[in-house]
DNA sequence: CTGAAAGCGCTTACAG
DNA sequence: CTGAAAGCGCTTACAG
């Protein structure tokens, strides 16, 4: 039978008031009943019962985060950077993948969850704008990402329109004038990532007063490399010229490059690449891929800061915040002149 | 104010334990009685308090998987398969990261945690050997790896050995003659993945009857790609003669890809190169890589399954076991003949 | 099949 | 600075 805070406080002759004092470091404590009731702990190995504290304290000093999948770098990036900014305010983080499945997503955004959190950080996938009403949060929620926005939750966002325009803008300036834009569809009438970064990518065509060939324009089903390199081969096995392709994400980018690589083009001579994300595997492609970076770590901070502030009391219930993170294109060897 | 459970069962007009009972799926509830309740939770928007469940039933339905970090992709995806396994015995996974980081591991091994789980998977990096006696879990865990063996804890390896061995012999099978051993010094004395897959590269050479020149035994400062690219490149610049690389995980592998590639050697024309873990990033690299699928998704079955058994009363207390994962040597782009 | 009571192990006011 | 008592909201035997 493991130890209870009475054994302790029965051992060290002191009452369990004092024993949870000096546990939480609560200030005041007569040093010798202090090491007196350290003694005790050490001697009877107690340790406290999260379950029973939690319950009683109303609080777990424990956050969760819900992201789709950790196998995708973007993800796994994102969730150690809130882990670790997390640790810095004394919140431990909860991670909890969704594989972008509906209902999956819903059932943790309507508190019909299987661990006692303070608070919680989405990254949405699955859900629309048509199931923000189906949003009922039982505990302070961060939304990050585009795809749905609620007037009383905080919100995280990127600057999507003007990091895709200014990815493409530099292909532009670099001569390119057939960037192939792979990710959204141009007729996607969901908010989200994909249409934003499109409508970005658009305008930074017009900003330069060249025609985009609307067979440019291509979406895979999914953001993943397989898609992409798919996507790209069959726009190369029907002829299609073009001489620059824009990835929305990473990955999309990547699975580009090698369909370019392996069907004998050169990266960046006859084809230039550029992605979104700046995730590692970005860095260390070869050739190393230019690819925007959209602040993951400031994205991090800035959703633990809300949530954090809220936890403590700094901010009313009813103050919600929209802040939108700051980016950074990263030009690498793949979009060389 | 959240209603609790006895708000419901006032509603409903039961007592609590039936209400408990309706929520906890317990069979022989009269049908009527069922449907007043459920009609009770959802009038009332209740939800079951998490602590208060945990605390008096002694259990969470959460184990907890430490690694050292999710920016990895091999604990990324290692995380991921833990996730999806756990989910098939409902079991819920709280997933740590430690950074490698030696006091933070102690910290939890031996039970000094902030959240409750029923068991622990473990997967150590900073502690060694001599910390075994530090060991002192307070739920029952599994070790993952080979840093540290403990004879009273379910442990499950992979076939380092042989699969280093397989490797190196397909490199060697291929007319290599100079490889590369990336990762372990020769004089590494610690007992862990790396010298047990130098041990088993060192063997393949035998076995072919090649000798190894041991100025191709090389360490990098850590496993990363940065490291990787770095300690290739020395090599490339002391004109060092080699034509194969078997990185002793995939990062290392990658690095050496870039190094190789960026120095205008053809990989695999030159220099093949060969990696191990076989993380997604394999598959994609340009030139694909060659690489030891540690069957990853084996070991989370595996560890779950070794913690539920135990968890669920399947197995005795007393009673430790020590798998071994089956490995395949998957062979891409970068060893072609 | 359902009820009444006890109690899991803490923290929180309230005292002094 | 420390104590005695109450109570967080469930599940668990024990009855019937």
């Amino acid at each position: 039978m493991a130890a209870t805070m009475s054994d302790v406080a029965r051992r060290a002759g002191v009452s369990v008031k004092t024993v949870s004092n000096v546990i939480n470091g609560h200030p005041y404590i007569r040093a010798s009943t202090r090491r007196r009731v350290e003694e005790a702990i050490r001697e009877l190995d107690y340790r406290v019962n999260i379950s029973a504290r939690n319950l009683r304290s109303g609080r777990s000093g424990t956050i969760a985060l819900a992201i789709p999948e950790l196998t995708q770098p973007y993800f796994a990036e994102l969730a150690q950077a809130v882990i670790d900014v997390a640790a810095t305010v004394d919140l431990t983080v909860f991670v909890e993948t969704t594989g972008g499945d509906v209902d999956r997503e819903l059932a943790i955004v309507s508190g019909r969850r299987e661990v006692f959190t303070d608070g919680l950080i989405f990254s949405p996938q699955g859900i629309g704008p048509d199931d923000a009403s189906a949003i009922t949060p039982t505990v302070p929620t961060v939304l990050l990402g585009e795809r749905i926005f609620h007037s009383s939750l905080d919100h995280v966002t990127m600057a999507n329109e003007a990091a895709a325009n200014e990815a493409v803008t530099h292909l532009l300036a670099t001569g390119r004038r057939r960037v192939v834009l792979l990710g959204a569809a141009p007729d996607d009438p969901v908010v989200g990532a994909g249409p934003l970064r499109l409508r970005g990518a658009r305008a930074a065509y017009a900003e330069a007063g060249v025609d985009l060939d609307p067979r440019l324009v291509v979406a895979p089903r999914e953001w993943s490399r397989d898609a992409g390199e798919a996507t790209v081969r069959a726009l190369l096995e029907q002829g299609m010229p073009f001489d620059a392709v824009f990835g929305m994400n990473d990955a999309l980018a990547l699975g580009a490059l090698r369909a370019l690589v392996s069907s004998g083009r050169r990266v960046p001579e006859d084809v230039a690449v550029a992605g979104f994300d700046n995730t590692l595997d970005a860095r260390f492609s070869t050739p190393s891929l230019t690819s925007v970076d959209p602040g993951r770590r400031e994205i991090a901070g800035l959703a633990v800061d809300l949530l954090h502030r809220r936890l403590s009391g700094q901010r009313e219930d009813e103050e919600h915040e929209e802040v939108v993170a700051s980016f950074r294109l990263e030009v690498r060897e793949s979009t060389a002149a």
